[in-house]
DNA sequence: TAACGGTACTAGCGCGCTCTAGTAGCGCGC
DNA sequence: GCGCGCTACTAGAGCGCGCTAGTACCGTTA
C-alpha cells in the first residue's frame, strides 16, 4: 500500500521560480571566496571599503538574501529567541510588541509561536525550540510548574506574568501587592467599602493578585468585606461572574476589582447591557492597562504593567543566561501603578 | 555512561548547559547509523517496527528533537509558511488561530511574524523570508501592491482579504456585496432608511465594502440617504467616526455599517458612553465577526467571514502554487453571512 | 544452482552558511 | 638581507540533517 501522502519526488523542487541565489552566487560574480562575502555580511572587519560596496552591490543585483536556516545552522550561537504567546490575549500582544525593539537592539531575532485552542502550549514551544530558539520566553504559561523547570533545564527560560515557586528559570513581573494596594486605596478613597474580587482562577499572576487583594482588604480594616468571585482571565469569565451577581439576590458590591482587563471588560458589558450604570452603580477596576482597555472603547480603571520595562528586562534576562553572566532563577520585579479612568468613582448612595 | 561531551573548539555554545543531543548521539547510543534514526523520524519506510521502537525510545531517553533550521536547510522544501499578521486585529487573530490546523494536516509548519508599530511590514516579511518560509501568507497586507507584485516574483504569495488589481498571487477573501446587501436588507428589514456607513479609508477590504455599501443602498432605493463617514479599521476610527457623528448638528442615523468590527466596538462604546441606547436610537452592524464581537461583551450583529475555510482555502492555495499544480493569480472568493446578535434592531420614532 | 526481489540497514555528499587557520602581499625598521 | 606586523583575502572543516545510491542478508523460485 502506497502510503496516504504520496509526495515525495515530485517534492525536491517547488515552482520553478528562479532559484533563491547564495553566497556563492555573489562571490562567483565578484569573482572573489564565499568567505569574503560572508564577512561583509556580518560586518567583521577584513575587506576594504571598495570590496564591501561591490559586494552589497552585486549581491542588490542577485537579489542575494542571507538564509538564515543556513546562518543559524552554522553559527554556534542563533540569536533566535523564541517567544510563546496567547493570540487571543491583548495583553500578550502587547508584550509582544514590546519585546520585538530590545531584541533588535540586543541583536537578536524573534520567532513567535501561538498558543491556540487547536494548539497547546507543549506545541507551540516545541516548534519554537525546533526553530533553534536559544533561549524562550514565555508569556504568562499555562503549562505545569515542572515542565517549565525541565524546559529551563534544557535552555534559558523567561517567564513573563507568573510566580513559579521553584523553577531554574527567570521570572520577569510586577509586584501585585503595591498594584492591589492602589486599587483598594482608590476605591476605598471614593468611599466604597463593598469591594469585590473576580479572580482568574489558576491562571498566569491570579493567585497573587487574589491574595493581594485579600491583604489589602484587610489593611483597611475590611477584612468582612472580602467577597471573592471566581473568575477566568477572559471576557467570557467577566461576563459569567457578572450574571452570577446579578442573579444572586445579595446586593452587587459598589465596586469590583477583576484580576484582568478582559475579565472586567466581560463584567462591563454584562453590567452595562443589565443597566447598572458604570461607575454609578458599580466601579469597575480591570488589571494589565492592555491596549483593549486603554485606547479603546473601554475607558477602564486598572493596573498598568510597565510593558515595555517588562519587555525590556525579559529580553535582557534572557541575554545575560546566554552570555552565561550569571546563574538561571532570578526574579525581577517592578512596579505597577494605578491608571484611573472612566469605571471608577464614587458610590451613590441607595 | 553518559554520552561523552565531544566539545568543540574553545566553547563558543553560551551555557554551560548540556548540548543539545542530535541525530548523531541518537544512533551512537544504540549503534545504528545516523540515516536510521533519520529513517525513524520521518517515518519513511526502511526500518523495523522494533528499531523504531527503539529509536523513538532513545530519543526520549537523550531529550533528542530534531532540529528544524537543519531540516530546513538540508531539504529541498523547507514546508515552512510564513504568516504575516497585525497582531492587534482580533479578525487577524483568529485567521491565525485557524490556519494552524490546516498547515499541520497538509505537513506545514508555521512561522509567524507580527506586524507592529515599531516594525514595518516589510521588515517582518524579510524576517519570514530569511527563516525559509517557501510561500508566505500575508493578512491584510497593506505594503503597496507594487511590493506584493515584487514579492509574488519571488516566492508563492496569498493574500488573505484584500483586494488586488494584478499581481502574481493567489488573493483568498470574501464576496463584500452580498455581506452589505444582507446587511442593508437587514436593517431595511427592520425599518431603518438612514442608514451610514463608517468606512476603513484604503485599509484592506475597506474600498470594497464602500462601495458594496453603496451598491446595496441604491438597490434599496436610498441613494439619496447614502452617506460614508471615514473612519478606519480600529477602534479609535470607530470612537472618533463616532464623536463626529454626535458632534454634528445633523440628526444621527437609526444605524451604523461600520467597515470592521473594531471600528463597529469603537463607535458602540462612545455611543453608550454619550447616552444613545444601542440599538434602540442606533443600530450598529460590523464586519468580520471575530471573536471580540462574537464571544465577548460585545454582541454585535456582523457578517461573518468564513474564517476557517478562508484559513483552509488559503494553505491549500500557498500548497498548490508550491507543488506547482497551476500558475499564481487565482482569487478565491468565500460567501460571508449575516449574523444578527444584540446591536441591530428596529428604529424607534422620533 | 544461480538469479531474483525484498527488507533492513549504511556511507557519504550536500544544503548555505560561519569561522578558524591560514596565505599573499605590502611597507617598515634594522 | 631578515623578520615584523598589518591588511586583504582564501581554503576548508564543520553545523544537523535529508536523501541517493548503495550493501548485506535473507527467502523464493526456476
Amino acid at each position: 500500500m502506497t502510503p496516504p501522502n504520496p509526495r515525495r519526488g515530485a517534492d525536491r523542487s517547488p515552482a520553478p521560480r528562479s532559484r533563491k541565489p547564495t553566497m556563492a552566487d555573489v562571490a562567483a560574480e565578484l569573482g572573489v571566496s564565499r568567505a569574503l562575502v560572508s564577512l561583509v555580511f556580518r560586518d567583521q572587519p577584513g575587506a576594504s571599503p571598495e570590496t564591501r560596496e561591490r559586494v552589497f552591490e552585486a549581491a542588490a543585483r542577485l537579489g542575494y538574501k542571507p538564509d538564515m536556516a543556513a546562518r543559524l545552522l552554522a553559527r554556534g550561537r542563533s540569536k533566535v529567541l523564541g517567544v510563546l504567546f496567547t493570540a487571543r490575549n491583548p495583553h500578550h500582544v502587547d508584550l509582544v510588541e514590546a519585546i520585538y525593539p530590545t531584541a533588535e537592539e540586543l541583536g537578536y531575532d524573534l520567532v513567535l509561536s501561538a498558543a491556540v485552542p487547536s494548539r497547546d502550549e507543549q506545541k507551540a514551544i516545541e516548534a519554537l525550540v525546533g526553530h533553534r530558539s536559544e533561549a524562550l520566553l514565555l508569556c504568562g504559561p499555562t503549562i505545569s510548574e515542572e515542565d517549565i523547570a525541565d524546559l529551563g533545564a534544557r535552555l534559558p527560560v523567561v517567564v513573563l506574568g507568573r510566580h513559579l515557586k521553584s523553577a531554574p528559570v527567570d521570572i520577569v513581573t510586577s509586584y501585585d501587592r503595591p498594584g492591589a494596594r492602589e486599587v483598594v486605596d482608590h476605591l476605598v478613597g471614593l468611599g466604597h467599602r463593598d469591594i469585590a474580587h473576580v479572580d482568574g482562577g489558576s491562571k498566569p499572576g491570579a493567585p497573587e493578585r487574589r491574595r493581594a487583594y485579600r491583604d489589602a482588604m484587610r489593611a483597611h480594616g475590611l477584612a468582612d468585606r472580602i467577597r471573592i468571585i471566581p473568575g477566568n482571565h477572559t471576557e467570557e469569565g467577566g461576563q459569567d461572574a457578572a450574571r452570577g451577581m446579578l442573579a444572586d439576590d445579595a446586593e452587587l458590591p459598589t465596586a469590583v476589582f477583576a484580576s484582568n482587563d478582559q475579565c472586567a471588560i466581560g463584567l462591563l458589558d454584562v453590567f452595562t447591557r443589565a443597566g447598572v450604570k458604570i461607575p454609578e452603580q458599580v466601579s469597575i477596576v480591570g488589571y494589565d492597562d492592555s491596549h483593549i482597555a486603554g485606547l479603546s472603547h473601554i475607558d477602564l480603571t486598572t493596573v498598568r504593567q510597565d510593558v515595555p520595562r517588562l519587555a525590556r528586562l525579559a529580553v535582557e534576562a534572557a541575554d545575560e543566561q546566554l552570555r552565561g553572566v550569571r546563574e538561571p532563577g532570578a526574579t525581577l520585579k517592578l512596579e505597577s501603578k494605578l491608571v484611573v479612568r472612566g469605571t471608577s468613582g464614587p458610590p451613590t448612595q441607595r
